[in-house]
DNA sequence: CGACATTTTGCGTGGCACGCATCTTTGCGT
DNA sequence: ACGCAAAGATGCGTGCCACGCAAAATGTCG
């Protein structure tokens, strides 16, 4: 039953999130008022609030989306393929770029970057994206309990594995926004992911 | 050079945190006022946020300071230890309970412990208190670059490391906090870094 | 069409973060 | 011991934000 209201409201929610990411990256994140995401989105601030809790889950929330999907993807891989490798594909789905990041002109895109990484540094912002990241975690702590037949309520397991993975992710994309010498996103996760299944022994030197 | 400027300064911030955690916990995140903080701590309102930038952040701040002592505490360790019974053991220098917990009378002690995962609910204070995560995974990190000789802006290793380091010690909290039978903390921190450091490998059932 | 349910909206309230100007305390050189 | 410069504390005022409440608008279903 995917009836019109649903639709609408699932509109909604999305052209507010990015109406938030939008006008945040362009003009930074004190110089957007709620009442601005609102208009943008065409609806009234109040409503905004039906939706969102603050300005800044507005924003976390297409952060918080993409990451849910992972431990979905995690759900969608074969049984049989080992652990560590499931996890390590069903991260890497998840950045294979959309046709809204393809369509971007080139010039435009190095701006853009700049006002995410502005963005990012907003302490407001950073606790919300953490949140996100949290959230998901919990999501994939319960799918990697199901695939390994462990028990959420006591083996540390699961939510050790999702930490973990979490954890390689994220190094992984700060490692890439940071990118010296540009290092395709691809060949960070993997690396990063058989270092963590590998227990992180400390380099031969 | 310890005058008597930097002391004042340092009890005025402990007394501030100390007040924002106990009267949360008491009265609940929202029953308490940035003013009723100041007052317990004997300053003005407006001297609050001249320490702490929000509610949330003062109510984190202990939890911050005892992370980042994880990563002082690193440094302390033998340069010879292995690194992963160095992190261990720095970590659970981090949990010896400190004089005022163990002066707490037992029957207060499960309404306190009610308390603290009632605030740890609030959305509010886990983006503060995943922040103050952050911010302390940062200095293990690099910690753990020196220690390990690699480096922090091509290596992923050390920051892999400190985020796997990180979320053993916080999934062992977790564990215990929920404690159906209570396990002491020592235990679950050592078994978490040891099944981290054994790289996560699937139960075999 | 008509009654019901859900959502949007406007308004009002309480609180919070912070800039600025002022007053007090502390550290230090003489 | 004294006084000055720097750092911190305080009071006041401002703008914004989250949210409760009740009324109006908008889907939904018999």
């Amino acid at each position: 039953m995917t009836g019109l209201r649903e639709r609408k409201k699932a509109e909604t929610r999305a052209a507010l999130g990015w109406a938030a990411i939008h006008l945040t990256v362009e003009r930074g994140y004190d110089n957007v008022r709620v009442e601005d995401i609102a208009e943008a989105a065409g609806v009234s601030p109040r409503t905004f609030n039906n939706y969102f809790s603050s300005k800044a889950e507005a924003i976390a929330s297409r952060h918080l989306d993409r990451s849910l999907r992972t431990a979905a993807a995690l759900r969608e891989r074969p049984a049989d393929e080992p652990l560590w490798a499931a996890l390590t594909r069903a991260a890497l789905e998840q950045f294979t770029p959309g046709p809204e990041v393809e369509a971007m002109p080139s010039p435009g895109h190095a701006q853009w970057a700049a006002g995410i990484r502005t963005m990012l540094a907003e302490p407001a912002l950073q606790g919300e994206r953490l949140r996100a990241v949290a959230t998901a975690e919990a999501e994939l702590a319960a799918a990697v309990a199901d695939r390994t037949g462990t028990d959420l309520a006591t083996d540390m397991y699961p939510r050790l594995v999702a930490a973990a993975a979490s954890a390689a992710v994220t190094v992984a994309m700060q490692h890439y926004l940071d990118a010296d010498p540009p290092t395709p996103i691809e060949r960070l996760i993997t690396d990063a992911f058989a270092q963590v299944a590998a227990g992180l022994p400390p380099p031969r030197r």
